[in-house]
DNA sequence: GAGCGGAATGTTAGCGCTCACACTCGTCCC
DNA sequence: GGGACGAGTGTGAGCGCTAACATTCCGCTC
């Protein structure tokens, strides 16, 4: 009974190309011609082909397309800390911007950033015959560790690279740190304070410079710097510190959460925000305009990063040589938390002095 | 010159398992098996394929392998909002749990929830011939969306789930809501007024109706009640209304973003919290301990939902029926944003009452 | 009406793997 | 000492597709 043996293999196979073909009264080169390239074929088989794909509910075989032509039009990517802002907006500009191209995006998240799970996520993208492979890890290590994989593909970095990298894409950390503490330099403090982010991560290292090379240019000697972690938590720590020392009057945290649990601890020990002190972020997280008060903080455009990343990859595939892409230069987005030292509280407009939203 | 013609496909093809056998002076299956069933090798020819294996750096072709067996142990993932906390907890559930069950997940993030993204999203999957689907999307329509496909493969929901349907994985999230709210009521306060969110989604429907459920098994009459979108402005603008009516000393957000933006416009009133009034969250972010101040929240565990989702789907691949999971239960995680009507703020704690951590 | 050329289509041979089955050995038993 | 047996291995076909080549068909020219 039935139609088909069906003798071998999982669930009931779908129609082939040579069903179709079949229904369609041609043979399967013509049916793949209708596929691929229609020029070729009557406009009268090309529609009879049609019609029988689409009584069958036929769908092109992607294993046997991949076997035959050894091009599996997929990209990889591999991103730790894929709850976090950043990193999982580039990955949907990356997926968005290749399916534009034609191509899919394999996206693997690490639970956590370790040579291990590096390694088998790049495993489990070469076993799906990956084209290139986009790593968006922000660790100083992470570039170094996956090129040391001698991978016969193209690997793009993302997050954490150094101006100038082939097969690179970023954001200009140190210039949007410098635009961060020159805009509380010139409202009047005297010196900025630094959270920095861990040492290990090259963008925690562009931050700092950044800061440092405000106040450079600017004549003045930089504020006291303490370590975090890049978590609320640390920022929270550091702001205890900072709560305590009344020299400081403006602080640049390295990102947006540690800022976060800065605010906290200076609410905690009573300081005003910004009228005791400044507070400026770094990421645009699109909650920050609702901590109190709505943080100022320098706005990285993570969707456009992934768009570069992946146009640099298919660059890349075609053989189009090592490009870099420029670095995308952030923006600074002005909200309550930084006035000028000493700044009476602007009665309600304290709260964010964004125009237009809260 | 070169030892290979090689006449088609793009990039250089890799050694093949034939390669291997050549090498290793045996036969392709004996290759086949050694990487399958090793059992009926002997141990010294398995040593020596082994070998050649390593020496040519061999690595099984997937395409050829899917083409042969029609077995994918591939599982595709859907999602809405990837850069939310909850999707990509969930998300990054999901592969884990698969990764441990050898197998691999393929995930697709939607920019945005239409029908036509929906399609393509699956589209991408199927093509991938995926052996299951897991649909993570909260919309009401999404699970019908989604069935509407007629897929011949398992669909499984997750998030915004109703209770008992097969093929489920979700959060009880009246239960969670009744949670908030009871401890609120609990401390004294009259009624709770509730920041809803947008009627389209299940779960905000469900949350409200553990609101109103915490209220009758205590025989008392809701507060008001005001419609957010999940957004912190929408919290915000909710806030504003709740700030004028004294009446109100507690509100129950639907979740933790809309909660932030309803502390904003509380303190911009002049309202304190929870002096003035309490606010509680529901969802657990990460950063709610260090809102302003820290936030009374429900904890889902979504990592533990993308497990159970991926164990439904490995279920109904196997043909073991349409299970559904039990729904999670979330926690109370109390902190210094809710407190008893009237309460004195009691000093420092006042920022946040969980132990340990600030 | 033979011959030609290009458009349209068909035929064949793999891509690299797994599955089903065939084969070759020793070993053991009656 | 011949056959049964099982462990270990080899052989051939086929998964569904594309690439290269072969073939047919048709309208045209001279």
């Amino acid at each position: 009974m039935g139609e088909n043996g069906s003798r071998r293999g999982a669930g009931a196979r779908s129609p082939s190309m040579a069903q179709v073909a079949e229904r369609a009264g041609v043979s399967h080169q013509t049916v793949s011609r209708v596929l691929n390239d229609a020029s070729l074929v009557k406009e009268e088989t090309r529609l009879r082909v049609l019609a029988a794909i689409e009584e069958l509910g036929y769908r092109r075989n992607f294993a046997a397309r991949l076997l035959a032509t050894n091009r599996s039009r997929r990209i990889g990517m591999v991103t730790a800390h894929l709850a976090l802002h950043g990193p999982s907006m580039i990955a949907l500009g990356v997926q968005e911007a290749g399916h534009a191209e034609g191509y899919d995006v394999a996206l693997v998240g690490l639970p956590d950033f370790t040579a291990e799970f590096l390694h088998n996520a790049v495993d489990r993208l070469l076993d799906q015959a990956v084209e290139a492979i986009v790593v968006a890890v922000a660790h100083r290590d992470a570039a170094e560790m996956t090129r040391a994989l001698r991978l016969s593909i193209p690997v793009i970095t993302v997050q954490g690279v150094v101006a100038g990298t082939p097969l690179s894409a970023g954001i200009d950390q140190e210039g949007g740190a410098e635009l961060a503490v020159g805009h509380l330099l010139d409202l009047g403090h005297r010196h900025v304070a630094h959270v920095s982010g861990p040492a290990d991560w090259v963008e925690a290292e562009q931050r700092r410079a950044g800061w440092r090379r405000a106040h450079e240019v600017r004549g003045r000697l930089p504020g006291p710097e303490v370590s975090g972690d890049w978590s609320p938590e640390s920022g929270y720590r550091a702001g205890q510190l900072v709560a305590d020392d009344t020299d400081v009057t403006a602080v640049f945290a390295g990102n947006d959460s540690m800022a976060l649990g800065l605010l906290h601890a200076l609410h905690e020990r009573g300081r005003r925000v910004p009228e005791d002190v400044s507070v400026v972020g770094f990421d645009g997280l699109p909650d920050g305009s609702y901590y109190w008060p709505g943080l100022t903080t320098v706005h990285q455009d993570f969707s456009e990063l992934g768009r570069r990343a992946l146009s640099l990859a298919l660059a890349a595939v075609r053989g189009e040589g090592d490009a870099t892409a420029d670095l995308i230069v952030p923006t600074l987005t002005v909200r309550a938390s930084s006035a000028a030292p000493g700044a009476h509280a602007p009665g309600q407009a304290a709260s964010n002095a964004e125009s237009g939203r809260p």
